[in-house]
DNA sequence: CTGGATGCAAACTCTTTGCATGCAT
DNA sequence: ATGCATGCAAAGAGTTTGCATCCAG
């Protein structure tokens, strides 16, 4: 996906909510959603500095929530504690090693209804299950 | 399950492993299995503090991961970033409340195989399978 | 113009670490 | 007696907040 239609996608999201369209915004989204991996707010903070030195860490914290908000990327959690954000949205499941903190996407459909359902009939409104293995990755287990 | 079973479980985990037998383990223990729901350990900790006020934040955390390298308690991450320990080792699932953290049991069996299969062949060492369930509870669905 | 977004810095929460003391074995 | 566990305090990581300035619409 090159950055254009990537651009379109959060400029109708923010026009949708008649929020607007900054460059911050615009390099947040490309380089999460551009990168195809699992990224914290740090590693984006850290890896824009030389494109746009003046990016703050507050701003690149509600960057990411606002696209989480218009579901572009979604939010998560790390086992070790750490918010990472993903590019995927549809639904796919992660293995995460609880040694060094490596998540990888696990590309496997997981019949999920029956937990939906139960949540669901206990007054709950589900949005998304998402399955986590925990583990070791190859390089952890030695 | 009255305290005196607790006491041997984690007394015959500590002996186990040539571990030390101390009240705050104790404490520790029984408060987060005795409870039957899910707690941070800043929750424990006050919790606690009126039946040993020399227990330190430092102890406990320490002390709840003992538990959960013992097998007794399990540690997990709320979407919201918190740790919470879990007095069930079995197999259950959650739905949390992005909105207010509120967590609930789910005991509806999901066949994780498939999943657990793709990661080890991924080259990990799959220890457990958790569906985490993300939306609104009852009360902040309105 | 005007208010929403940004950048800066400081505050905050949760968790971990270092070290001297104390206690289980 | 021995050294693991504790308590204290301080540091640390990651994230959020407050406020003045700036700029997209």
């Amino acid at each position: 996906m090159d950055s254009g239609l990537l651009d379109r996608e959060l400029i109708a999201g923010l026009r949708a909510r008649g929020q607007r369209v900054t460059l911050p915004r615009l390099l947040v989204h490309r380089h999460v959603r551009g990168a195809q991996r699992h990224v914290t707010a740090e590693q984006v903070y850290a890896e824009l500095a030389d494109e746009l030195p003046s990016l703050s860490p507050a701003t690149v914290y509600s960057t990411l929530d606002l696209l989480d908000e218009l579901g572009l990327v979604r939010r998560m959690n790390t086992p070790r504690g750490a918010i990472m954000y993903d590019s995927r949205v549809d639904d796919h499941h992660h293995v995460i090693c609880r040694q060094c903190g490596r998540m990888q996407d696990v590309d496997v459909a997981i019949d999920t209804r029956a937990a939906e359902r139960a949540a669901r009939s206990a007054g709950f409104e589900v949005a998304h299950a998402q399955l986590t293995l925990n583990g070791l990755c190859p390089d952890c287990a030695t």
